[in-house]
DNA sequence: TCCGTTTTGATATTTTTTGGCAAATGTACA
DNA sequence: TGTACATTTGCCAAAAAATATCAAAACGGA
């Protein structure tokens, strides 16, 4: 269950470049890179989407755990998360519906 | 499903109290309140706890609420909102077994 | 040790959140 | 309609959080 960040730093590093590579490419500091690697700071969903073509990987995949990650982040350390995510859930499907 | 906003009117008009009343409780403008009402601002934690004890409801359940709105306010508009927080699940079972 | 890479600290800047005030609007009722 | 009270809304200020930048420190392989 790799977080976001993970998964960057191995798209990355399986390709041996530097965060200055990439960083550049993403228009960033490589130290903001080198961070959101950490779970420090977030990416941002533009630096998701330019990830996932310079990876050439799906959006999709990369999104969903962008904000997976996001998601996780606001809930963690309640005893209560997996009952707010099971109640958001819920909000969710019947959002969709109407 | 209501959203916390809602229960909040609710609790208030049940006891047929104006925003003024409440407010002052919280420590508040009353025009938070009413906006906190609409869902137009987000509830800060200790407003949520607070208003538990104010209202004399389990304040777990309110958090609950509370905190769904937030996901969902998170996720709201993805297509893939419904799968994001599917992995958000595992991620915190992953989490908590750690 | 040297060199390229990565991480980290301090600080500045920007954005977001939160709140207050006052005016406008709504509502019930004499 | 007029009045009294409740609610909503627009606009602005303050506080908090997120984000960016730079430079220096730390790391790791040759």
């Amino acid at each position: 269950m790799n977080s976001i960040g993970e998964i960057i730093r191995n798209l990355r590093t399986d390709k041996q470049l530097p965060l200055r590579t990439v960083a550049a490419y993403l228009d960033i500091d490589q130290a903001i890179l080198s961070r959101i690697e950490h779970g420090e700071r977030k990416a941002t969903r533009e630096h998701i989407v330019k990830l996932a073509q310079y990876f050439n990987v799906p959006e999709k995949d990369l999104l969903i755990t962008w904000l997976a990650d996001k998601v996780v982040y606001e809930v963690a350390d309640e005893s209560v998360a997996f009952e707010v995510l099971k109640v958001a859930e819920e909000k969710v499907k019947y959002n969709t519906i109407k």
